[in-house]
DNA sequence: CCTAAATGTAATTATTTGTATCAAAAAAGC
DNA sequence: GCTTTTTTGATACAAATAATTACATTTAGG
């Protein structure tokens, strides 16, 4: 998300659109507009969003059940937008999984900080959603080929890499120095979610740590977190 | 964190700040409170919290002062308490660097709420929490390899490290020459509050004096402090 | 369709960590 | 100076957690 954020719009109202879209024009973002719940997803199908801004009340499908909705498939922040003073609305929509509230009727300036300070926080939780595909990757002496399924040692050892070890990897490269859970990792990896007898993490951890660490015995590259998960310890450059 | 997340509660009523802690240790978590900033500053030091809740009218140092120092220093999640209706305050304090804020007089239960939603968004991604993460540190003649979990000693030998060595470790490095309680020890390593009978920090300790000591007997680096706690008694060099 | 590799699952083993207990050292009282 | 009390250190053990192995299932390639 290098440049200007986008942002989309969803209320009713057609002037609560057009002005909130503007005004956010005004400011630096590029803004688009969706009337209801239906648009809203034929917009988020055919482009990349950065934060949603969305009306509680709404004719067809509900604010609340959209925010649900979305939280459980996407991580892309929402702001609710709430009819004055509902309470329960807001703290109902805040347990949901939306990122913050405001209420109607507002100040659009803070609607802007509002959404800068999502985003901020969004774009410190995640470092970056950098794919490595097509590239190459140093760490702790050795380098990724990640097109070839390959690491290389300093002497020019090569080891093979399956499907699975990279996937894991990749992951782990792209959040240098992150304790990521088993919960995370397989969600990543996999995009599933752990039961809680399920040692996949564990195991294909153990598998990569013989391929990466010059002693698997005391891992040094990739780091067991007790009660936590796994970190990768090294620093990351990658190479075009 | 693993346990109940710790909340630090910064207000000068003290009915507020009795009534608030009160109510979130109700709700499953532990709260800490504090009078003003100063308050705040002692307890920071001494302890580990996930978020604090912090008024913004407060004599001597104000809130919004406040929350900028602590922005730019740590990563800690923050929520504002702001006097009634004071748009101005609200839009500054995001600006700022708050994570929220919340209009007083305030619903203790949407207190709650935003305190779990800004604790969820807060734990996406935990970087490793220490500031030594992928950094090496000298004391005492030993150097800690804080990523590959190991110190060094001048002749090579290493010695590994588990997970609670290494956070006790951290923790007493980033505090050099100062008197730590068991109940603090546990705090910033653990996350969790110390039961009367509970011998976990003077069991670490020992276990940590027989990989740190030249001789575990008659230890040098963490001295003991009768009635006291702890204290590394080394000074710290931390590199890069 | 068969074979071999890769991956997930279950079971076993090893390690780490908290708790209980007892011994040793330091302080306190007589 | 001696006993008593308190505090700390070490050991042993049990529970929790992680690593490894073995095995079954799936997938990919020929």
């Amino acid at each position: 998300m290098g440049d200007a954020p986008h942002i989309l719009v969803v209320d009713d109202h057609r002037q609560i659109r057009e002005s909130v879209t503007r005004f956010l024009e005004r400011n630096g973002m590029r803004a688009t507009a969706a009337k209801d719940a239906h648009e809203m997803d034929v917009k988020l199908a055919g482009g990349h969003f950065d934060l949603i801004v969305l009306d509680v009340m709404m004719p067809g499908e509900d604010g609340l059940s959209v925010c649900q909705r979305l939280s459980t498939k996407r991580r892309l922040p929402i702001i609710m937008l709430t009819a004055l003073g509902l309470e329960t609305d807001r703290i109902v929509g805040l347990e949901i999984g939306a990122d913050d509230y405001l209420p109607k009727p507002f100040n659009p300036r803070e609607l802007l900080a509002r959404i800068r300070a999502v985003l901020r926080r969004a774009s410190l939780a995640e470092p970056e959603a950098c794919s490595l595909a097509g590239k190459t990757a140093r760490f702790a002496g050795l380098t990724l080929n990640a097109d070839a399924h390959f690491i290389e040692d300093p002497y020019g050892n090569r080891v093979q890499l399956t499907t699975a070890d990279l996937r894991l990897l990749t992951v782990l490269l792209e959040r240098p120095h992150t304790i990521l859970s088993r919960d995370q990792l397989l969600d990543l990896t996999a995009g599933r979610s752990a039961g809680p007898l399920d040692r996949t993490i564990d195991n294909q951890i153990s598998r990569l740590r013989r391929k990466v660490e010059p002693d698997p015995l005391r891992p040094s590259i990739i780091t067991t977190v007790r009660n936590g998960g796994y970190c990768l310890a090294a620093d990351v450059e990658v190479i075009d």
